[in-house]
DNA sequence: ACTATCACG
DNA sequence: ACGTACGTGATAGTT
C-alpha cells in the first residue's frame, strides 16, 4: 500500500503565499485553499494513493503570561487572512473523506515521522509532500518525500539526496546539529556555517563520529576549538532537530483509506466559498441559488439524515451516538451528527434534531444536560438518553481534570483518532467509550448510580437552570446604593484613622497601616507579608477603632462586589437569574454552582441575609424552602452504627444539646448554652477529621482541654471512633473510600510519604464517605421531587439546591400540595437507622421562606 | 496565573 | 519542629 502524508501547515503555507489573495464576497479569503488543493489533487493524481493523511500543528494551546511573548516571537505568527482559511481546509479535507491528524505536544513534523517510521517498518511506501526541508531526514527505501516550492515539486529518493547533499538522509540531524537553523530556533554549534558543518558531515556521518575522531579531523585549528567548546550545543541541537515518532495517531495505515466523500457538504462548502474551479475539478455543480443570495438566507441542503423513521430502522433499536456541534451554516446554530452502524449521519436542520431528540431512539451522547436545555428552548424533550459520558467518567474518577470524550477514551483506551472536525472519529468514539465504562461502572458497582441518580439528574439540573430564579432588580440596586453609601462613609474614616489614603482592599498596604504605622501587634503571617484576615482582625478589635470599621468594609464591599453587582451582571432578559450547575466537579458527589454561584448568597449575618429579600417568587407565587435537618450527622450516626448517637436522633431531642450531655456526663436540662455550641464545634469537627488545635481555636480553649473534649466525645460515641478508623485503614488498603451509594472517590494521598499529605487523606477518607452520601441522597430527593411535581403540581417548579437545600417556587393555591411532595420525598429519599428529616417553610422571598 | 479573602453547606 | 477541618466559587490585588 502507498501512504501519502501530507504537511497540512508547510503546504498551506506554501500556497498562501504563492498565490494572489482571493476571496469570496463575504471576505473570506480563499487563496490558501485554492493552492493547498492545487498541489493536493496533483499529488493525488500523480501517486495514486491507497490512503491519505494530513498532519496539523495543534493551535496555540491556552495562554500562559510569560509564554505569551516568547510564543508570539518564535512563531511569526500567521496572517490573520491565512488563519480564517485554517478551518475550512480541515472541514474541506473532512468532507473529502480524508484524516486530518494532530496531537497536543507534537508538531505536524512528528506526525509525519510517525506515519513515515510506521510505513518503513512495515515494508509499505510512504509518499511525504511537504514545503519543508526538516522533514528530509525522514527518507528511506520506502520513504521518499515531495519537497514543494512555489514552481515545482521535487522528489526526493534517497539517491537524489545523497548526490545533492553528499550522504545518507538520516544524517541531516547532524548537519543541523552543527550549523544549526534559525527558523526553528536551533541554535547549533557557534562559528560552524553550512559550508564547514557539510563538510565535516560528509567526511563523519554523525556527530557521534566526529567527536570519537577528533583528532584525525581535519580542520584548522580554530574550528577544531569551536567544536570542542560547542560540543553540549551540537548534542542539544541534534535533539532539537530530530523528529520524533511516538506521536499518538493511528498505526493502522487501514485507516487512512478515504471515506467515502460528503458531495452535499462539499457542494455547499465550496460554493459558499465561491471556489467554482475546485467544484468543477471535483465534478461536482453548485449549489443553485446561492449567487444571487446576498442575504446570505442560504437554502437548507437536501439533509443527510432522511427522517427519525428511517433512523430507527437503520439502527434496530440499538443506542445510537450523537454529538450536537455548533452549526456551520449561516442561520443553523446547532449541527447534529450521529453514528449508528458506523454509518455517521448529519443535519443542520432544527426541525430534524429536536425529532431525533425526542425520538424512542435510546441515546449516547457526551453533555446531555446541554441538550436538554436545547429540546426546553424549543418547547421540546429529550428522550431515552442512556448514557453521557462527562457523567460516567466523572463517577469513575470524579478527581480527574477532563472529561472529554477524547481524554475519557484515552483513559479508557478506546482508540480516538482526532480531529475536532472529525465527527466520525469522535462518533465512533463514543460509542466504543459508552460500552467499556458501562461495563466498567457495573464492575465497580456503580450501574445504579449511574442509571438511577446521575443519568436522571441532568434533566432535572437542565430543568432548575432552564427555569431560573426571579430577582428584584430595583430592590438589589436600592440595597447596592444603600452599601455604596455606606461604604464610602467608612472608607473615610478608615482615611482619617489611618492618617492616610490608601487601598483598604490590599491586605499587602493594609498590613503596613496596621502593622507598622499603627503598630498593632502581628498575630500571624500569610507567605506574602502581613495576615489581616477576619479571624486576625477579630482579636485585634479592642486594641484599635480602625479594625472594626475595616472589618465592616469588608463586609459592605464583599456584598457590594459579589453579590449587588455581581448577581445583576447576570440576570437574563427574563428577569430570572439561570445558574449553571456543574455535575462532574466535586471530588465528594456534590453539585457547584457558578456564573453565579447560589449556593453561597449570604445567610450567615442579618446585613448579608438581606441580599435574600430579593430572590423572589413571581406574583401570586410563593417560594418554598425544604432543607434536611444534621443530614451529615444522622448518617454518620447511619453509617457507624453507633448506638448512643443513633439515640440521641430517635429520642427527638436538640442533637448538639444531647451531644453535649452525653460529654458532659450531665443531664440534658443542665446544658449551658456555652455547652452546646461547644458541642455542636465538635459533632462539625467529628464530619471534617479536626484536630485538637483547630477546635481550641473554634471555641476558644486550651489545645488540651479541646484534646479532652474530642476524646471524651470518641469515648461516648465509640462506633463513630472505629468507623472512622476503619474507613481509612480500608482506604489506605482499596485506595478509596466510597459513599452508601457505591460513589467512590479516590485518596492517593493516603499513599503519600509526606506526613502533612497523609493526614490530609485522613481527613478526606472519614469526610467523604459522609458528605457524599448527603449528596446522594439529596440527589435522589431532587429526582423525586421534580418527577412527582411534574406528574401531581405540574404548576410547581424546582428551582435551586444548596446541598441540603431545595428551593422550590409555586403558585398560591398549590402551595400545600407541593410543600407536601417535597417534606415526603426528601424524608423517603432514603431509609436510615435513624429519620431523614426536613423543614419545609415558605414565603414570597428567599428571606422569609428559609423560616 | 496566583494569592488572599470571604461567601455558602 | 510544624502545621493544623471537609467541600465549593467569585472578586480584587499582585506578580
Amino acid at each position: 500500500m502507498r501512504l501519502l502524508v501530507i504537511d497540512g501547515n508547510s503546504i498551506i503555507n506554501r500556497a498562501y503565499y504563492g498565490i494572489r489573495p482571493l476571496s469570496n464576497r463575504n471576505g473570506i479569503f480563499t487563496n490558501a485553499l485554492f493552492g493547498f488543493m492545487n498541489i493536493y489533487l496533483k499529488a493525488v493524481n500523480e501517486l495514486q494513493p491507497d490512503g491519505t493523511a494530513v498532519a496539523f500543528d495543534l493551535k496555540t494551546p491556552t495562554f500562559r503570561h510569560q509564554a505569551d511573548a516568547e510564543y508570539k516571537s518564535n512563531r511569526k505568527g500567521m496572517p490573520d487572512e491565512l488563519a480564517m482559511q485554517m478551518p475550512y481546509l480541515k472541514k474541506l479535507l473532512q468532507y473529502m473523506g480524508i484524516s486530518c491528524l494532530s496531537a497536543e505536544g507534537f508538531e505536524a513534523d512528528d506526525i509525519l515521522g510517525t506515519l513515515a517510521d510506521a510505513c518503513d517498518k512495515s515494508g509499505e511506501e510512504c509518499v511525504i509532500l511537504t514545503g519543508d526541508r526538516d522533514s528530509l531526514q525522514l527518507i528511506t527505501d520506502k520513504v521518499t518525500v515531495h519537497l514543494a516550492t512555489n514552481r515545482e515539486t521535487v522528489v526526493y529518493t534517497p539517491e537524489v539526496f545523497k548526490s545533492e547533499y553528499g550522504f545518507d538522509p538520516v544524517y541531516l540531524i547532524d548537519l543541523k546539529a552543527l550549523m544549526g537553523d534559525t527558523s526553528d530556533h536551533i541554535s547549533g554549534v557557534k562559528g560552524i556555517g553550512e559550508k564547514t558543518a557539510k563538510s565535516l558531515i560528509q567526511a563523519w556521518h554523525s556527530i557521534d563520529e566526529l567527536y570519537q575522531h577528533m583528532d584525525e579531523v581535519q580542520a584548522t585549528p580554530r574550528i577544531k576549538n569551536l567544536l570542542l567548546e560547542g560540543r553540549k550545543d551540537a548534542e542539544n541541537s541534534r535533539f532539537l532537530a530530530t523528529i520524533v515518532k511516538n506521536a499518538p495517531v493511528s498505526l493502522n495505515l487501514q485507516d487512512y483509506i478515504p471515506q467515502k466523500q460528503n458531495s452535499e457538504n462539499l457542494r455547499k462548502l465550496l460554493t459558499e466559498l465561491e471556489m467554482y474551479k475546485l467544484l468543477e475539478r471535483l465534478h461536482l455543480e453548485p449549489l443553485a441559488g446561492i449567487e444571487d443570495n446576498t442575504e446570505q438566507e442560504l437554502p437548507e441542503a437536501a439533509p443527510e439524515l432522511k427522517t427519525v423513521e428511517y433512523a430507527v430502522i437503520q439502527n434496530a433499536g440499538k443506542p445510537v451516538a450523537y454529538q450536537l456541534t455548533e452549526g456551520q451554516n449561516f442561520g443553523s446554530d446547532k449541527m447534529l451528527s450521529l453514528c449508528m452502524e458506523n454509518q455517521i449521519f448529519v443535519t443542520e436542520e432544527e426541525s430534524q434534531i429536536l425529532d431525533f431528540l425526542e425520538s424512542d431512539l435510546p441515546k449516547i451522547t457526551d453533555d446531555a444536560k446541554a441538550h436538554y436545555h436545547y429540546a426546553f428552548s424549543h418547547g421540546r424533550k429529550l428522550n431515552h438518553l442512556v448514557f453521557d459520558a462527562a457523567v460516567a467518567g466523572y463517577l469513575l474518577n470524579p478527581s480527574a481534570a477532563d472529561y472529554s470524550v477524547q481524554a475519557l477514551c484515552a483513559q479508557m483506551h478506546v482508540p480516538y483518532y482526532s480531529e475536532e472536525l472529525h465527527e466520525n472519529a469522535a462518533l465512533q468514539a463514543l460509542q466504543k467509550l459508552s460500552g467499556k465504562a458501562l461495563h466498567q461502572l457495573e464492575k465497580e458497582d456503580m450501574l445504579s448510580l449511574f442509571q438511577e441518580i446521575e443519568l436522571p439528574l441532568t434533566k432535572v439540573l437542565a430543568s432548575m437552570e432552564h427555569t431560573g430564579v426571579l430577582v428584584d432588580i430595583q430592590g438589589i440596586q436600592e440595597f447596592g446604593r444603600m452599601l455604596t453609601k455606606k461604604i464610602s462613609e467608612l472608607q473615610k474614616q478608615i482615611y482619617e484613622l489611618a492618617g492616610e489614603t490608601f487601598n483598604i482592599a490590599s491586605p499587602k498596604q493594609l498590613g503596613v497601616i496596621l502593622f507598622e504605622k499603627l503598630d498593632l501587634p502581628c498575630k500571624k503571617k500569610t507567605k506574602t507579608g502581613y495576615s489581616t484576615n477576619a479571624e486576625v482582625l477579630e482579636e485585634l478589635r479592642d486594641k484599635h477603632e480602625i479594625i472594626n470599621l475595616i472589618l465592616e468594609y469588608r463586609q459592605y464591599t464583599k456584598l457590594q462586589s459579589t453579590y449587588v453587582d455581581g448577581l445583576l451582571k447576570t440576570v437574563a432578559e427574563d428577569g430570572r437569574i439561570h445558574t449553571n450547575y456543574k455535575q462532574t466537579e466535586t471530588r465528594t458527589g456534590r453539585i457547584s454552582s457558578t456564573e453565579p454561584n447560589l449556593q453561597n448568597i449570604p445567610v450567615r449575618t442579618e446585613l448579608g441575609r438581606q441580599m435574600r429579600k430579593f430572590f423572589r417568587a413571581e406574583e401570586g407565587k410563593l417560594l418554598l424552602d425544604a432543607d434536611y435537618s444534621q443530614i451529615e450527622l444522622r448518617l454518620m450516626a447511619h453509617l457507624s452504627q453507633d448506638k448512643a448517637m443513633q439515640e440521641a436522633f430517635l429520642s427527638g431531642a436538640d442533637i448538639h444539646t444531647a451531644t453535649a450531655a452525653k460529654i458532659m456526663k450531665i443531664p440534658e436540662t443542665e446544658v449551658t448554652s456555652e455547652m452546646r455550641s461547644a458541642a455542636k464545634a465538635i459533632n462539625f469537627g467529628i464530619l471534617y477529621g479536626m484536630g485538637a488545635f483547630s477546635l481550641s481555636k473554634d471555641i476558644h480553649v486550651t489545645k488540651q482541654e479541646a484534646q479532652k473534649y474530642i476524646e471524651e466525645y470518641l469515648g461516648s460515641f465509640p462506633n463513630v471512633s472505629g468507623f472512622l478508623d476503619k474507613i481509612v485503614e480500608d482506604a489506605k488498603k482499596s485506595g478509596y473510600v466510597c459513599t452508601m451509594y457505591h460513589r467512590r472517590r479516590y485518596v492517593p494521598e493516603l499513599q503519600s510519604k509526606n506526613k502533612q499529605i497523609q493526614a490530609a487523606g485522613k481527613r478526606i477518607a472519614m469526610n467523604t464517605p459522609v458528605q457524599g452520601t448527603a449528596a446522594d441522597i439529596i440527589k435522589l430527593a431532587m429526582i423525586r421531587v421534580h418527577n412527582r411535581l411534574e406528574q401531581e403540581v405540574p404548576s410547581a417548579k424546582l428551582l435551586l439546591q444548596v446541598h441540603d437545600e431545595l428551593i422550590v417556587e409555586v403558585p398560591v393555591q398549590d402551595a400545600d400540595k407541593a410543600a407536601q411532595v417535597l417534606h415526603e420525598e426528601m424524608m423517603n429519599a432514603a431509609e436510615l437507622a435513624v429519620p431523614l428529616n426536613a423543614d419545609v417553610n415558605r414565603g414570597e422571598n428567599w428571606y422569609d421562606a428559609k423560616g
